[in-house]
DNA sequence: TCACTCTTGAAAGATATTTTCACAACCGTC
DNA sequence: GACGGTTGTGAAAATATCTTTCAAGAGTGA
């Protein structure tokens, strides 16, 4: 059964506010940025203020502060300033907040390790954060019973997309993962209800990846998405779409880089959901196919 | 003229809130006192009402909660419900301890998202910890000159050698990721002095993966294996070894996964020593390729 | 340029909070 | 046990805050 795409992201955020901001900041108005931009950079600060005071704090109107918090997933202002409360008291008790500057030019190779380390660290955290667990269980239910899955993603997202097929068959699904946009397509057309068809695309509106989802969608497939846009074209065709975060990203550090670690967690939760709803007769697959490798190995010499 | 109950604690309480209830107990008249309780009990359930809401529950009016808070030491209900947010998010956030133990088969969804997520960043910070710099200022020395670059990997490691091959052609280098170990030879033969040779094997004995690293090694080539056994048998034919980090695997995740985010932060930060080191010739190259791609996203929906 | 949609804030409308005020309950005293 | 004074309480008025509406302005594509 499908489900409609409402628009706003479900349920109100817990800590990772900062991370939605990013995920959703593409899809606000230059006005809903700001409010966003300053919420996000003083969360203890505007819990102190009303809805009146963070107009006039962003230099913009009461209604667009509504606006930006509904966006954000609450039902309005009150709940939002609640939230930031909560955050605020977090971050006070909790962790500092670890100076992240950006990877440079002439940075030494270690701080580019420790840079990208943490980075990435954030990302994973912060895509855990975001990440429907509701529509993950949704997907990793149609998964489960999947006569049939067809994973499209190209570029980046190709190898994620293959990643995931690879796991897939490994507990005895029948997974494919396609990057060739015209094969996809002619795939996609036999899907009927009781298949799966995932799309990966971080900007949620790679045509090449659409249009096989749309083809899926349409057919009666079971479809799924995987993206950092909740709100891009992708997820018209989409009936679950998981979110993957949005690092910021640098000349040096491309969002590519980042979207990925996002995609590869949202792929082994999908995974490890599958094999446990699976478990019967995920266990003896993984076995095989980890017997099936052994012998691949040479032996191990010491220097 | 105000009625004045401002109690002698003046300051708005960060979190002792029970302790305060105690404490202030005595001198609370009855009603307050039932208000009192129902808020050191319950904070997060409490942070959720109006002062209406908070007065039925206590069977009692909305001017002897906004008494109590006063007496409590806040402004108004208002501060101390959103004090009670912030406690209620710190009580919430304490309790998350769970998330070290292995994925078992019947944790919730959520756990497992948790728990992933934490193991992947684990994962990332040993992998930053134990890189040797040294090496891998060598490493990518080796490829910022390199003439041509062939990286080998099977498997999910496979995923990895075309991640980097992906971003390495974006910055205008030549590389390209074999997973076909017959082609893989007969390409490695090719090779000689200033071109570069990649394999990565976590297991640091795949044998698909050594003979054509032992090819490029005998013919001159600069080679590097990236491995979580520097000590395995790929290691006799490295120049430069990259150790990844070895997290502990369990039935429901499979070391591969964890592997896979640390060659990847691996690749990553070779790919970023590349392009500092060739940044004159790699920044127009990757605003090239950003450019190119450009035109295959459809437009925007907003709904 | 025109027609169009999207964005925005002013102000009206709805809620929530605070204050006021009158009355009931209690307490000691005569 | 009735009386004056004090204290505790909630209903309702007053205020502050939040939400919605709506029309004008900004931006956009033909």
């Amino acid at each position: 059964m499908k489900e409609i795409f409402t628009g706003d992201t479900a349920p109100p955020a817990p800590a990772a506010l900062a991370a939605k901001v990013r995920t959703l900041a593409p899809s606000m108005t230059r006005s809903m940025q700001r409010v966003a931009e300053a919420v996000a950079a003083d969360p203890a600060g505007c819990a102190a203020l009303t809805v009146t005071g963070l107009a006039e704090l962003t230099g913009t109107s009461e209604a667009t502060v509504v606006r930006t918090a509904r966006l954000l997933g609450y039902p309005g202002y009150r709940d939002l300033r609640l939230a930031l409360a909560g955050l605020a008291a977090q971050q006070q008790s909790g962790r500092a907040p670890a100076v992240t500057a950006d990877i440079a030019v002439d940075d030494p190779i270690a701080d580019v390790v420790a840079k990208l380390a943490y980075d990435e660290q954030q990302t994973l955290a912060d895509t855990a954060a975001g990440l429907d667990t509701v529509q993950l269980g949704a997907a990793v239910s149609a998964l489960a019973g999947a006569r049939r899955i067809d994973i499209y993603g190209v570029g980046a997202s190709s190898l994620v997309g293959q990643d995931l097929a690879q796991k897939l068959l490994r507990i005895g699904l029948i997974a494919h993962a396609h990057n060739d946009p015209h094969l996809a397509v002619t795939n996609a057309v036999q899907l009927r209800s009781g298949d799966v068809a995932i799309a990966i695309t971080h900007s949620g509106s790679t045509g090449d990846v659409i249009e096989p989802l749309h083809a899926a969608f349409e057919h009666g497939a079971t479809t799924i998405a995987i993206t950092g846009r909740p709100d891009g074209p992708v997820s018209q065709y989409a009936d679950h779409i998981l979110t993957t975060a949005t690092a910021r990203e640098s000349e040096l550090r491309p969002a590519a880089m980042s979207s990925r670690t996002s995609q590869l967690l949202v792929v082994d939760c999908l995974f490890i959901g599958v094999t446990q709803r699976t478990y019967e007769s995920a266990a003896p697959a993984l076995a095989a196919s980890y017997e099936a490798l052994a012998h691949r190995h040479t032996p191990r010499t010491r220097k």
